[in-house]
RNA sequence: GGGAGUGUAGCUCAGCCGGGAGAGCGUUCGCCUCACACGCGAAAGGUCACGGGUUCGAGCCCCGUCACGCCCACCA
């Protein structure tokens, strides 16, 4: 029958075969069915430059698991894949690998770039695809996309033409970031500020006296961080209310090397309290002195060229870099006494995400989107709920932003990317936006244009993705079905790229939003919680964790102990603890399946997994552990509902592990050995009898064992419950470990009978969620089985403080005079024995017997005696229940407090009460029997 | 300057509706117990950052303080 499982877990290779039977099997496609209900999700589109690095891990690792959770539960899943252009990072790689060869990108003209860079994007482009299926990903690989193919190429023209139509996209003089090495502009988000050491520079311009003469005597000083910029002053500002320069407002200064009377002007922007309360005004290089430029009608000078080096306008410093200009600039005001004295002094500098490069603030004629309208829905889908963002605290940053929004600078002087559907009428030069070139001009009749150079900015088309990717601006019925999607993961730190601009966009071209959920997740930081960066060098690649330890275990990591936006640190050491968890779980099925082979030697068929009705026969133990998984399904559910997936997937860790495997499974082997005794081979009974002679295990008295017999079969409801927990536990944890708990399903489905197969999924991924059910709920049972744990727990305890051997068996008795405890203790013995290392155990109502220096374990109805007389050092013993007895004095004292208090008594609800009162009688009970005891002893 | 966080065992982090402090790793002790040494059993280890308050009762709620990162803004 089953197949053998080799002794330890080992990923390698079974990863990629179970994958490619997924593939096969399609069981990641979805097809439009009216009669499911869809459950969609996007795929943050990754950059086609990137490689697999954690974040994605983590980013896809919990949308499969979302995705695969809904598969299981009925809903018609899709999972939409693509990748992202990522205009500028994909430029840059591809302007370096030109480098190399010698080749500017002039050289090859648009096209030939282009060309080239599709040829790249076709040759590593798919890297991050073919690493995103190692980690076990459920996507619809059938319907990739990508946002430069065809479809999105329309989408985002048409949504250009619509939006400039309304007017939401114009063209204008803006103050904008440059990058004077990326040569492009760039938008705000895209820029860093890095705080940096430099200068504060005080300098003073000359006062124009009434005459027109330049004054040798009176002074404007002021202070400036960028010297360079004075060439491109067009006025000084101070406060209006200021008193110290009221008399000179209106009044002019002279500005030096450019030689340009500039005028003083009176602005509230200026801050009377920093320095001496004048700001020089350079309109054309700053974007707070564009705004007090505008206000006051100032002249725009622009100094500098694309490259970052002075421009004509900068007078004997032209051709200069910024920097060399700086210098000298300041050189040669000292030279003139115009520099007062020079400050160190920390600031923040705008830096380009990229590159790092300092931005240079430009006026420059660029695309916009006009904002304030669009902004509206954005903000109110998030605030009225129909939009959740999980965390909800998030919801603070969101509004941080949607309620400072700027026009979104969308044009990019690259040549990668969706080209601005703009045509320059070659006679009038008046712009026409259309989707083809025009064969007229609408102005001037002209017949010849030149289409805009610039590109859009890439997440133009990523704000579309949720509905371009399912076919619009055609009407598809994917579209109609699939959208709007239902949740969106991805990290906290694109929201302003990325989430709200889906969500306005769709809102304005759908009329409708592109989600209901938002699940936003923290950042995975290095051990000592540094982001990853190359810089820093401390980059983690997933493929050797996976290579390493296999993806299911990275999948275990990533997702343990996070709860939604919160970052985490990686440590190595807990994805080991993750594949040993995959290991644990893999010897318990080993161990399952051992026995069903057992079993099945002996002519049964033992499949019994296949048959859910509950079985005659179950014992307490098998009660129990039902009724715990039952437990589990429920809350595990509910986490998952609630986007929990930590608390969740360690409801089922500590499931498996502890109850499953280190109680339940060692509550039942004494159960299996039974069956082994009666059906065994001769063999089989001669070895354990040899077994027997040279260590001291205990040995099923031969009474019982016929006992056993003749009882309905104890194995049999055994293995009905191991395997019935098992898979059902392989069910709840397969989203998040999908690999293992595939392999070791096939191992016991694989193989079933045809008719039996009928009734079974063939792969555990199609499986059917488990569901809670009250009919598992067995409260006597778990009361039954915590109370042996708990004297199994004393009996161990009192073991190992006495340094007793495990293998020295000794007889234990149970003394109580409670009937109901003693038949608690009967009918669990088999296994209670085992557990307490017990040679035999006796239950009786007093301590006849009983020797007085046995050590003991007090329970609350109940005392456990171990008589190992020549083992106890009856000091110690005395010591140890010394030491209970205070734990017991403590929690009396505090319980009584409790309910001596009236106004507790009066005020707390009724069943806390009761609670406490149950308690209490516990304690005053076992501590009774620890009063007995040391009197005994003493 | 504005905002939202975090502070719990040596380390990393959970801790739901306020009702006797948890996990993993690490440490110590004992075990190759016939599923698993990637394992089993046991133990030690906490002023829940600090100070107030609300409450019968606070790790959890409120106010304040300190520390640490994060996001936004960008005062020349």
């Amino acid at each position: 029958m089953a197949k053998e499982l080799a002794k330890t877990y080992d990923p390698k290779g079974l990863e990629d075969r179970i994958y490619q039977t997924w593939e096969e099997k399609n069981y990641f496609h979805a097809e439009v069915d009216r009669s499911r209900k869809p459950f969609t999700i996007v795929i943050p589109p990754p950059n086609i430059t990137g490689i697999l690095h954690l974040g994605h891990a983590f980013d896809n690792t919990v949308q499969d698991i979302l995705i695969r959770f809904k598969r299981m539960q009925g809903f018609n899943t899709l999972w939409q894949p693509g990748t992202d252009h990522a205009s500028i990072s994909t430029e840059v790689r591809i302007i370096q690998e030109l480098q190399k060869e010698g080749i500017q990108k002039e050289d090859l003209g648009r096209e030939g770039f282009l060309k080239r860079a599709w040829e790249w994007k076709e040759e590593y482009g798919g890297t991050i695809v073919k690493q995103l299926r190692k980690l076990g990903s459920s996507c619809d690989w059938e319907r990739e996309r990508f946002t430069m193919d065809e479809g999105c190429n329309r989408a985002v023209t048409e949504v250009f033409l619509r939006m400039h139509e309304k007017g939401y996209i114009y063209r204008g003089s803006r103050i904008i970031n440059w990058c004077p090495v990326c040569n492009t502009s760039i938008s705000d988000a895209e820029v860093e500020y890095e705080e940096q050491n430099g200068h504060l520079w005080h300098i003073k311009y000359p006062l124009v006296e009434e005459d027109g003469s330049i004054s040798k005597t009176r002074f404007l000083e002021f202070a400036t961080t960028r010297p360079e910029t004075m060439l491109g002053d067009t006025a000084v500002a101070v406060h209006p209310e200021d008193e110290r320069y009221a008399d000179l407002i209106g009044k002019e200064v002279f500005l030096p090397f450019v030689e340009r009377r500039i005028p003083v002007v009176a602005d509230e922007y200026v801050d009377r309290e920093f320095g001496t309360g004048v700001v020089k005004i350079t309109p054309g290089h700053d974007p707070n002195d564009f705004e007090v430029g505008k206000r006051h009608h100032l002249p725009e000078v622009n100094i500098m060229n694309d490259d970052a080096t002075i421009n004509e306008n900068g007078a004997k410093f032209a051709g200069m870099e910024r920097y060399a200009a700086r210098k000298q600039i300041v050189k040669e005001l000292e030279e003139m006494g115009l520099l007062v004295r020079v400050e160190d002094y920390t600031h923040n500098v705008g830096t380009h995400e990229r590159c790092h490069t300092t931005v240079e603030p430009l006026i420059k004629k660029q695309w916009f989107v006009k904002m304030d309208d669009l902004i509206k829905p954005a903000a109110e889908a998030v605030r009225n709920g129909t939009i959740k963002l999980i965390p909800p605290r998030l919801n603070a940053m969101y509004f941080n932003w949607t309620d400072n929004i700027r026009d979104w600078c969308i044009s990019r002087q690259l040549w990668w990317g969706h080209r601005i559907p703009a045509y320059y009428c070659d006679d009038c030069e008046e712009v026409t936006v259309a989707a083809e070139t025009p064969d007229k001009c609408p102005h001037c009749g002209g017949t010849h244009f030149t289409q805009d150079p610039d590109t859009l900015d890439t997440w133009f088309s990523s704000a579309l993705w949720p509905f371009e990717t399912l076919g619009w601006p055609d009407k598809t019925e994917d579209l109609d079905y699939f959208f709007p999607t239902d949740v969106l993961v991805t990290g906290y730190d694109i929201i302003f790229f990325w989430v709200i601009r889906m969500i306005f966009s769709s809102y304005e071209q759908m009329g409708t939003y592109p989600f209901h959920t938002v699940m936003l997740h923290g950042l995975i930081r290095d051990s000592e919680g540094r982001k990853f960066s190359k810089s820093l060098g401390n980059g983690i690649d997933p493929l050797e964790v996976i290579e390493q330890y296999g993806a299911d275990a990275l999948r275990l990591t990533i997702i343990t102990g996070n709860s939604p936006g919160n970052d985490m640190r990686f440590y190595f050491e807990r994805v080991e603890n993750s594949r040993n968890f995959a290991n644990k779980v893999w010897n318990a099925s080993r161990f399952i399946l051992m026995n069903m082979e057992k079993a099945a030697e002996g002519g049964e068929d033992v499949r019994y997994f296949l048959d859910t009705k509950l079985p005659e026969g179950l014992e307490a133990a098998d009660h129990w552990i039902l009724s715990r998984m039952n437990d589990m399904v429920r809350e595990v559910t509910e986490n998952m509902e609630k986007f929990e997936l930590g608390i969740a997937v360690g409801k089922v860790y500590d499931f498996i592990w502890d109850e499953f495997c280190d109680w339940y499974i060692e509550m039942v082997k004494p159960r299996l050995r039974s069956a082994d005794a009666k059906d065994g081979s001769q063999t089989c009974a001669k070895e354990d009898a040899a077994d027997a002679a040279h260590t001291s295990r205990p040995q099923i008295p031969q009474a019982e064992s016929d006992a056993q017999a003749h009882h309905a079969p104890s194995h049999i409801a055994a293995l009905w419950t191991l395997q019935t927990v098992l898979i059902t536990s392989l069910k709840m944890l397969h989203p998040y470990m999908p690999f293992v708990t595939e392999e070791i399903y096939q191992t016991f489905v694989g193989d079933a009978g045809s008719a039996e197969r009928s009734r079974f999924a063939e792969s555990i991924m199609i499986s059917d969620w488990p569901l809670y059910d009250e009919a598992l709920c067995f409260a006597e049972d778990e009361r039954e089985i915590s109370l042996i744990k708990e004297a199994v727990r004393g009996i161990r305890n009192l073991r190992s403080e006495m340094n007793v051997a495990p293998s020295k068996k000794t007889k234990v008795f149970v003394v109580s005079e409670n009937e109901a405890t003693r038949s608690v203790f009967e009918k669990s013995r088999l296994f209670f024995e085992t557990l307490s290392h017990a040679s035999e155990s006796v239950c009786q109502t007093d301590k006849t017997g009983i020797a007085d220096d046995a050590a003991s374990v007090v329970l609350a109805d109940a005392v456990i005696y171990i008589p190992l007389s020549e083992l106890v050092d009856i000091s110690a013993e005395i010591e140890r229940l010394t030491k209970e007895k205070e734990r017991l004095e403590k929690e009396l004292a505090r319980s009584k407090g409790m309910l001596a208090n009236e106004k507790f008594l009066s005020k707390a609800p009724p069943e806390k009460i009761a609670e406490e009162k149950e308690k209490q009688q516990k304690y005053e009970q076992t501590y009774a029997q620890v009063q007995e005891r040391l009197s005994a002893l003493q």
